[in-house]
DNA sequence: CATCAAAACTAATAAGCGTTAGTTTTGCTT
DNA sequence: AAGCAAAACTAACGCTTATTAGTTTTGATG
C-alpha cells in the first residue's frame, strides 16, 4: 500500500498526530483502535509503529504540543505593556481563535488527558496548573488595580476558560454566525456581562 | 459473597448506576470494565446482568436521569412569573447545585454522551437541542423587553452552559471557598461581567 | 543498475473485553 | 423446616485490542 504522505503535513509522525487528533476527537480516545486510525491513513495498523511508539504516545504529542502553544502565548501576555483588561481580551480571542483553527488537537486536549499515563499524566496537570495560575494573578492585577470588580479570581478563570472551551460545540452552527461577531459577543458577554 | 445492597440507594440498579457514574467519571465510559465495576460494588460482573442488560443502558440510564432533572427544572422556570433576569439567575443557580450535588452523574451526562448509541443518542442530542432551544427563547425575551445587552443569544447560552459545567474542575479548591460565595461570583460575572 | 535503509506488509500473540450458560447460594414466605 | 424465586457464583465463548516478529516492498542514493 501507497507510503504516509509526508508532503502536506510536515513528518510521518505529524500525519499521525493529526490523524489521530480527528478520530480521537470523534469517538473518543480509548473508543479508538489502531487498525482504524490505520485505516483513515491508508496504511496497515503495524505501519504505525515505524513512526510512533505507542497509542499512548498520540494521545502525548497531541496535548503537549497544545499545551505548548498556550504557555507560549501566555508568555507574551505577561511581557507586554497593556492593561489588565486588553490582557484578558487578548487571552480570551486568542483561545477562541485556537479553539477554532485546531480544534481537533485542543478538543482532544481538553478532554481525553485523564486518559495519559503517568508520569505524562502528572506533567500535564502541574502545566494546566501553572497557566491556571499565571491567568489568576493577572486578574488579582487587575482588582488591585481597580480594574475589575471585586471576584474570586479563580472563579473568574474558571468561567473564563469554560466559556472559550464551550466552543467544542460551535461547530453546528458556524454558518449562521461569523466569527468576528462571535468572538466580540463572547468578549463582551464575559467582560461586561449580559445585564444591560 | 455478599448481595449487593439495596437499602440506602433505592434498587440495586440505582446502585449499579451510582458506581457506574462514579467509575465512568474517573476513567471514562469506554476505558471502566464491567469486571471493574463489579469489583467497586462488591461482586462477579456476570451478577450485575440480573440488574441491568447491558453496559450501555448503565450510560442511559445516567443521561437520561440527569436530562430529566435539568427539563423539569425548565419547565418551572418557564412557568414562574420572574423577569428575565430573575429566571437566569435561578437558571445557573440551579446548574451549579446540579453540579455540586450528583456531580458523578452530571459529569458523565456531560461528557460521555457521545458514546451512547442510536436511538438513545439521537433522543438525548434532541433533548439537548430542545433545553438549549428554549434557553436561548428566554433570553431574546430578555433581550426585547430591554433586560439585557444585544448579544446572540445563542453565544449567551454558550457561556453559561459552559461556565457552571466547568465547575467539573472545581472539586480541587472545595475548600477554599463557600459554595454561596462561589454561586453568587458565577451569577456576578456571567450577569453583570467581570469590567467595574 | 545495485545498494540499502526506511517503511510498508502478513501473521501471530497474549491480554482484556462484554456477555451467556449453567449451577449454586441466599434469604424471605409458608 | 420446605420451597422457591432472586441473585449470586464459576466457566467459558467469541471477539477485539495493542503490539511484536519477521519479511517484503519501496524509492532515493551511489
Amino acid at each position: 500500500m501507497a507510503k504516509i504522505k509526508a508532503v502536506k503535513n510536515g513528518t510521518k509522525k505529524d500525519v499521525i498526530t493529526q490523524k489521530g487528533a480527528a478520530l480521537f476527537r470523534k469517538k473518543g480516545f480509548a473508543s479508538s483502535s489502531m487498525r482504524e486510525l490505520a485505516d483513515n491513513i491508508g496504511v496497515e495498523a503495524p505501519s504505525l509503529y515505524n513512526h510512533i511508539g505507542s497509542k499512548s504516545e498520540i494521545l502525548e504529542n497531541i496535548c503537549f504540543k497544545v499545551a505548548g502553544e498556550f504557555n507560549k502565548h501566555l508568555d507574551e501576555v505577561e511581557k507586554d505593556n497593556e492593561n489588565v483588561v486588553s490582557k484578558l481580551e487578548n487571552l480570551i480571542r486568542f483561545h477562541i481563535h485556537m479553539m477554532l483553527d485546531e480544534f481537533d488537537e485542543v478538543y482532544v486536549a481538553n478532554r481525553e488527558w485523564k486518559q495519559l499515563k503517568d508520569p505524562f499524566l502528572n506533567d500535564f496537570l502541574n502545566q494546566r496548573k501553572n497557566y491556571e495560575g499565571r491567568f489568576v494573578n493577572i486578574i488579582n492585577k487587575g482588582i488591585k488595580a481597580g480594574e475589575l470588580k471585586k471576584i474570586n479570581p479563580h472563579v473568574a478563570v474558571l468561567i473564563i476558560l469554560s466559556a472559550v472551551r464551550g466552543l467544542e460545540f460551535w461547530q453546528r452552527h458556524k454558518k449562521n454566525i461569523h466569527i468576528t461577531d462571535l468572538e466580540n459577543d463572547m468578549v463582551t458577554h464575559l467582560l461586561n456581562g449580559l445585564k444591560k
